[in-house]
DNA sequence: CAAGAACCGGAGATGGTGCCTCGACTTCTT
DNA sequence: AAGAAGTCGAGGCACCATCTCCGGTTCTTG
């Protein structure tokens, strides 16, 4: 799909430093707004990448525009996912594996899930991924429904909800307990279940209470100076 | 500051008209930060009330204070709820109840669900009153656990996760369809009975795409601004 | 090995926000 | 009627993010 409208005019190749530059502007990209969000700033991703936010500007006309060169790549391959999911055998296994992967992305980086779960960011591109991944996704849930397996009351539009839900979970514990989410999103598959086998057991030990009281007093701080992400180390300036 | 730390010296009770609209800005706050959460701001619930921001100033030292002076009240209630919840007949009941409960007044209140999952605001106050919550929410889980309906490998500490979750639910759907957060509780309850009936018939029904759509508009729209919230309509001024 | 096009850096212009103060003015109480 | 108490809201202050500008640097090409 990335045929990208320009119709094969490179215009002019950029210049080898430039090109370098732009990778490691991508690349940065992907680190800070995995980690900080999409409302980390292009300040922030420049600084990491060892350059100055001019640099960035010359080669992203925006913000946006740097998001979006991001992120198409990442959600068509999530789409890819759905479509390897949908030719599982078991149609179950499927839709668990499909939910579970997808939720491991979004745990390891905040910036996939908070495009994927919002509309306020991106442009065409992103929104047309998204709209290719909606047939699957309902093929997926009808899938698993026909053969019994997941609960005839679920609903494709679902799938998002339970993102956001573990989503939610993961910034609240992530600086605690990085993969407690599993803890989370095992819990939310149970009542997905149909027929509900028995419950199986979670997936992560759950928090103790000094445990919990450091993600209550991670959550929600009021804007403090950012722990400031250290720019990747590069042997040669 | 306030003479206040003198024991039972209420100093000189307040002129009628402060006292009046004191209780107008109390009422304001829990309107405001009801609605748009703890990040509203102290003008806004000063224009609520049909005041200026000095008034609001003189009466509370900061937003801070205004919030402790807020929620005091409302996480005693909490507390309460979870004292009655330990002696419903049927632990299961019980502590299902609490929690339907609670989840109740998070969705009808930002404000109170921040001051709750976070450590980030409010004072000495609210940490007292959460201090007490501890060992009923314990004893809660532990109750229901002995007498075999809820899943043994729950722990406490899954409350505010869970509390989380569905309010991250309520966020990203409530302006959509208020009420969608009743499916995604039911949801997670059902995976937290240890031998499942059959699944509970989901207490609301889906989303279609159009609505799920909405919803993502909606989410993490980067400021725009305040839709403005109107005045109480006073009769006189 | 020029010369000049392309590129880089980062201070700062611009436009925005939120918290809180201050002093001229109004209302209540006694 | 006097003065204590209360009110108002513009604006001070401090902060922040996006994006521009231009002197100086680096690459490429003939």
């Amino acid at each position: 799909m990335t045929r990208d409208a320009a119709p094969a005019a490179p215009a002019r190749p950029l210049r080898r430093d430039a090109e370098l530059n732009r990778r490691r502007i991508l690349e940065s990209a992907r680190a800070v707004f995995g980690k900080r969000g999409l409302e980390a700033t292009l300040d922030d991703v420049a600084h990491h990448a060892g350059l100055g936010v001019g640099t960035v500007y010359r080669r992203f006309p925006s913000k946006e525009h740097l998001v979006e060169a991001m992120f198409v790549e990442q959600l068509q391959e999530i789409a890819d996912l759905a479509e390897q999911a949908l030719s599982a055998e078991d149609p179950w296994d499927g839709f668990v594996g499909f939910v579970w992967r997808t939720v491991e992305l979004h745990s390891a980086d905040r910036g996939l899930r908070e495009i994927m779960l919002s509309k306020a960011f991106g442009h065409e591109h992103v929104a047309e991924v998204k709209a290719r991944m909606v047939p699957l996704i309902t093929r997926l849930v009808e899938r698993a429904q026909e053969s019994g397996q997941l609960r005839a009351d679920v609903v494709p539009t679902d799938l998002p909800l339970i993102h956001q839900m573990v989503g939610a979970a993961v910034e609240y514990t992530s600086a605690v307990e990085p993969h407690l989410w599993r803890r989370c999103l095992a819990l939310i598959l149970d009542g997905l279940r149909a027929e509900p086998g028995r419950a199986t057991e979670l997936p992560h030990p759950g928090l103790d209470q000094a445990e919990i009281d450091q993600a209550m007093c991670a959550w929600r701080q009021p804007r403090h100076p950012h722990p400031a992400t250290p720019p990747t180390p590069r042997t040669k300036q």
